[in-house]
DNA sequence: CACGCCTCCTGTGCGC
DNA sequence: TGCGCACAGGAGGCGT
């Protein structure tokens, strides 16, 4: 579900109610999915929270004894204060007293604890690419990595490892942007600083939006993101492409839902 | 190591 | 109305 503008935006939601707060306990809910999801979660009771980070989907909280609460949003997760629902999975007792609730419906969201910046049990975490939106995101090694591989480009932005935080809406967006076929196996150096540039400003705008919202993502405060409205690919099969009015075409690309251009985007 | 496929889970919307 | 199926914004594990 949330990809990097979304976990941004909670991020900044919850980065200032959660710093320098202890966790006194945690209850997480006795499913047979949560000793899988929720690694070492139980080691964050006790320990202060310094900051609410962010890398790609994941926030990353630095706690003391040098450890690191990891939480990914998966599909379907919410975090709210005080609000218990028949969706929560976990409830962090703060020492303001208040609760934090994690809510996930379909339980691919993750809580764990790891050893600060050992991140062995998180692969695509140890993997991650840059943040597209630093300095760290260089449009050459873009271009080098986008030469190097043999996937489809598609499936290469939602591998998280040329750059971290992109999932399936802003993969259909920014490869709309950049004219790219979401097939295209010969991206090259043009295209690839196209294709960077497309990037940035397809999550920069996502984030000025506070995300985008279709179901379930919501901010901490139950607030959708505004960015839904502003798509011009995603979820828009069978309406003409903004660009040249030719219809938009859905296809199934590694079992997600891809939504191109036939006309602008070739491969 | 890299890639493609399948799986985890639950709810919703659609066609028949 | 009821049923079955495809699909949903993600990532991990496995075989090749």
């Amino acid at each position: 579900m949330p990809e990097l503008p979304e976990v941004e935006s909670v991020r900044r939601q919850l980065d200032p109610e959660l710093s320098g707060r202890r966790v006194l306990d945690l209850w997480t809910d006795p499913h047979p999915m949560i000793p899988r999801q929720f690694h070492r979660a139980h080691e964050v009771i006790g320990r202060k929270i310094a900051h609410v980070g962010r890398r790609g989907k994941f926030l990353i909280a630095p706690l003391d004894g040098s450890l690191e609460l990891v939480m990914h949003l998966g599909m379907t997760g919410v975090f709210r204060f005080d609000s218990s629902d028949p969706y929560m999975r976990a409830r962090l007792t703060l020492d303001d007293g208040r609760d934090l609730v994690f809510r996930d419906v379909r339980r691919f969201g993750r809580l764990a604890v790891v050893d600060a910046g050992d991140y062995g049990p998180i692969p695509t975490l140890a993997h991650l690419g840059p943040e597209p939106l630093s300095v760290d995101f260089d449009p050459v090694r873009f271009a080098g990595a986008l030469a190097r591989t043999s996937s489809p480009v598609k499936p290469f932005l939602l591998s998280q490892r040329p750059v971290a935080g992109v999932g399936n809406i802003y993969a259909d967006e920014a490869l709309w942007l950049a004219r790219i076929h979401p097939l295209s196996r010969r991206v090259g150096p043009r295209r690839a600083v196209a294709l960077h540039a497309s990037l940035r400003e397809v999550l920069t705008q996502a984030i000025e939006r506070e995300g985008t919202t279709f179901r379930d993502y919501r901010m901490v405060t139950g607030a959708s993101g505004r960015n839904a409205s502003f798509l011009l690919a995603y979820g828009h099969a069978g309406h003409p492409c903004p660009r040249c009015g030719t219809p938009l075409r859905k296809i199934v690309l590694g079992g997600r839902g891809t939504t191109y251009c036939p006309r602008c985007q070739r491969a």
